[in-house]
DNA sequence: ACCTGAACACCGTTCAAGT
DNA sequence: ACCTGAACACCGTTCAAGT
């Protein structure tokens, strides 16, 4: 990252033959590729250039571009769980750790435009097809699901079916990432903040406690 | 589009040198080729063999693909906006056509997806850069915004500034419909129909009239 | 003005061959 | 097992030339 000159390989001990873990190498530059310049800059030949090994020597570890994308996305919702599972705790497990928790969560998108359209911009064909990516996805909406589970037992919130008032929240927040990402809150709040907080706010009232909904 | 043999060329009107509306062709071509098979199946090479054209006569009309992708985008957005706008009135403008605003919305996203990611993938890069894309996206936007300020008038919602209610409930029927739209609502609701009538019931008590909040 | 055809500089992917 | 190098079938875009 930080060597200054390009053709310079000749150092002794990474000139052996195997590369050391050549796949998580792989993921590393593909996601700060796709970081510095987005989904389209992302080629296999430059990738395998920059890591001085073959174009073609990463097939023998992703099946094809799309898998190595998919694994890119994957990292990312383990990230962003970490995110959640942080503000979560951070913040008490309660109304504010739920806030605490949108806002991490746009945050992430903000900060990882190109990463976080990886993770939904259907690059990854009908996700379904990649196990590992679908798994991931699914553990961060979970950590969505057992917020609102537990705020349900303390109280705090309407006990309607807790995935759909995850998805619903998630919608809603997933939609101010979205938006914020695509420039498409230009002049003030290009960050998407006090969208952000205006949301939360909205969202609480939304779902703060009262008769159920079956 | 119903023509079966693929070879024949030959009539008397249609083989002029001069393409009728090539620029309008093109779109429309577009336009079905990614309805059909995702953005990423869109080549200028077979856009312009299924027109019968050189797969370069498309730079007269269009300074390059993206262009033309806009273009497409721009008229998902009008599509989009009629679409709003007849909800809106034949619903009463008032809090049914509210809520049937956010149906078509998200039935529009279902029924056309690949068009739906257009618009907000990011394909468009940085969709400051084409100023007719832009436009009809604000015009869409501008929709929502109109009858949250007639409804505010008519005291039936907050009175919050209305670009941020505007945002706020954008941000939510966008996640919901991106959501549909990745397959992320598996199994039952792979349409959206229950989280779309669960979000517009919540985000009714979200923004029900009370005391502003400025 | 509008379109063509050849050419250019790129892609992802395959496959026999090397170590 | 892991990687290479040449080859294949594609791209978007350019540009001189045709009508």
């Amino acid at each position: 990252m930080a060597s200054a000159a390009p053709a310079r390989r000749k150092r002794k001990p990474a000139d052996r033959y195997h590369h050391g873990d050549l796949r998580r190498s792989l993921i590393d530059e593909a996601a700060r590729t796709i970081q510095a310049g987005g989904v389209e800059h992302l080629t296999l030949r430059t990738v395998g250039e920059r890591l001085g090994v073959s174009r073609t020597a990463l097939y023998r570890h992703f099946s094809d571009k799309q898998a190595l994308l998919a694994a890119v996305g994957r990292e990312g919702f383990v990230t962003l769980r970490a995110a959640l599972t942080d503000a979560w705790e951070q913040h008490g497990r309660g109304r504010a750790g739920f806030e605490a928790m949108g806002i991490a969560y746009v945050r992430f998108a903000v900060t990882h435009p190109s990463h976080y359209r990886v993770m939904f911009g259907g690059f990854v064909e009908s996700c379904a097809k990649d196990a590992d990516f679908l798994a991931a996805a699914t553990a961060a909406f979970g950590v969505l699901v057992d917020s609102i589970v537990e705020q349900q037992r303390a109280g705090l919130i309407r006990r309607d079916d807790p995935e759909l008032m995850a998805r619903f929240i998630w919608s809603a927040v997933h939609g101010a990432a979205m938006l914020a990402i695509d420039g498409q809150l230009r002049g003030v709040d290009a960050q998407g903040e006090a969208l952000t907080r205006y949301a939360t706010a909205r969202l609480r009232a939304a779902i703060a406690a009262g008769e159920a909904m079956p």
